[in-house]
DNA sequence: CTTGAGTCTGTAGGGACTACAGACCCTAGA
DNA sequence: TCTAGGGTCTGTAGTCCCTACAGACTCAAG
């Protein structure tokens, strides 16, 4: 039980910088059940190591690719037990793919919509804004 | 001053009926200076209008081309204050486009991540969840 | 006249953070 | 050794855009 290769120990700020988060992020996290409460110093500081770190920078790959908290917590899940998680992390993520995949559809919607509004109004012709008119027409219907 | 052509008056259930939103969204976008006040029954209740549903399905529709609040709030002003609106409105839907575009790169990116990941998982040869894995290590880098 | 539905108000809740106030603690320089 | 400044701690309030609720009122039908 030596401890001559001790771990390399870092408060808040330093985790935060290496993961490249906000401050108050990772402490809302542990609040929130993603991360574990770290260890504390005597004087209450949060001592974090390199595991820390690791499943900070998960979480946060996991909610850049839009994840909700609630479907981290899920995969965290999965990593915490692994027995055979791949059919459940592929179920989770399909499903989450079908998401983004319709979040795409929603807003590719919107980009025609707008590139037309602003076409419209590039040519100067109308008297009326015609952007403005087309937000007062019904999209399809009156 | 006659009545005769008295326009049609509504309550709030069917204003939101008729513009297809919440009972509560207009409460909220009265409070938010999105809609005017509008006037009152004798016993306090709001009863509105035609030109209190044409503005009303303008910020539905604008929100659902993903305009913020705020940005409604600006193409109101424009709507309200006609002058040579044009320009104006033309950049902020241009604006507004752009956002709408970096959104969906975001979008194409997450889906382009988790398709791999789901692939990766289907076929099932490695003895870890490579999805899991995928998202333990770096988008690009360590 | 009663009953049930509608409307009124203010306020709390949601998700995912972000920021702040007021109290500690720790280190470096004079 | 003292002190000044930064960092960290806690809990709480604010953000955005609604949505839902409680408790009081009103209205129309039977």
């Amino acid at each position: 039980m030596c401890d001559h290769a001790a771990v390399k120990r870092m408060k808040r700020a330093e985790l935060a910088r290496r993961a490249g988060c906000n401050l108050e992020t990772i402490r809302y996290y542990e609040k929130a059940g993603l991360l574990p409460e770290p260890p504390r110093t005597q004087s209450g500081y949060r001592s974090y190591d390199a595991t820390h770190e690791r499943r900070l920078k998960f979480v946060l790959r996991a909610r850049a690719l839009g994840f909700s908290l609630d479907e981290v917590r899920a995969l965290l899940r999965l990593v915490d037990e692994r027995d055979q998680p791949c059919a459940e992390a592929r179920d989770l993520a399909g499903a989450h793919l079908k998401d983004v995949q319709s979040k795409i559809a929603d807003l590719k919607r919107m980009e025609r919509v707008l590139k037309e509004m602003v076409a419209q109004c590039a040519d100067g012709t109308t008297p009326e804004c015609p952007l403005i008119e087309a937000l007062f027409r019904a999209n399809g219907k009156s």
